[in-house]
DNA sequence: CGGCTATGCATCGGTAAACGATACATAGAA
DNA sequence: TTCTATGTATCGTTTACCGATGCATAGCCG
C-alpha cells in the first residue's frame, strides 16, 4: 500500500494523539471522551488503548506523569510531545488523502465504460 | 468497536464490491483499476485480493465465470450478486458514518475546556 | 457492614486482515 | 532467447484490535 498501513488498519493512534493535542489526559478519560465525541460509535477497549499508549510513549510521541491530589487516587496523565504533534499532522494529512480518495471511488465518478 | 471491524481494518472489500457494481471484472484488472482510480494511492497485492475474492464468493456476494476468446487466455471474471449489492450499500453507509465522525474529531470541534 | 458499581491501569492470548514472497503459465517485445 | 507484462493462486508472517481477566480503590445503597 502506498498509504500508511497504520492508517488503513485504523485511525486509533491518530484519534488519541488528536485528543492529547488539546490537553493532557489519562487512559480512562480518553476512552470516555472518544465515546462521547463519536456519539457512541467508537468504543475503545482497554486492551487496545493501554498498549497503544505504551508504544506511543516508547516511540517518544507522548510522555507520561502520575498525578493526583495528595493521598487520593493517582492517575497516569499522557502529554503529547513535539514529535507527537508532527506525527499527528502527518497522519491527519494522510487521512484526508485516503478518505477523499475512497469517497471519490464510492461516488462512482470513474471511467464509465460499459 | 460499535462500527464494523472490517471497516476499520480496511475498506478493501467495499472498494472491490464498488468496482464490481459497475461491471464484471477479473482480479488483475481490479488491481490495475484501483491503482488508476486512486492515482497510485491504493496498490492492492495479489496476496490481498485473491483470497478476498474467494471469500466474497464463498459468502455469496460475488460469483465467478471463466471467460475469454477461443484459444486465447482465460480470465476469471467476478460478478456481483444481489446480496453483494446489499452488502455494498450497507458498507458505504457505515463508511460515511465512520469517516464523518473521524473528520469531526480531527477538526477539533470538541468540548473545548483548557 | 457488605456488596455492587464505577473508576483506573495493566497484561495476555486469540483472531483475522493485509502483506511479502513465491510459484506457475502465457504472450509479446527486445 | 530472455525479459517483462499479464494472470491466478497459495502460504507463512506480522500485527492491530479485542475479549477476558486481574487487581485495586472510592462511593453509594440497603
Amino acid at each position: 500500500m502506498a498509504v500508511d498501513k497504520e492508517l488503513l488498519k485504523g485511525t486509533t493512534s491518530t484519534l488519541v494523539l488528536q485528543l492529547l493535542s488539546r490537553k493532557k489526559m489519562y487512559g480512562y478519560d480518553i476512552i470516555q471522551e472518544l465515546e462521547l465525541l463519536s456519539a457512541g460509535l467508537f468504543e475503545f477497549k482497554e486492551g487496545t488503548l493501554y498498549p497503544l499508549l505504551h508504544s506511543l510513549e516508547a516511540a517518544g510521541f507522548v510522555t507520561s506523569e502520575w498525578s493526583g491530589a495528595e493521598g487520593s487516587r493517582q492517575r497516569k496523565y499522557y502529554v503529547i510531545t513535539k514529535d507527537g504533534r508532527a506525527l499527528l499532522k502527518t497522519k491527519k494529512t494522510a487521512w484526508l488523502e485516503f478518505s477523499s480518495t475512497v469517497d471519490k471511488i464510492f461516488s462512482g465518478r470513474q471511467g464509465g465504460h460499459q
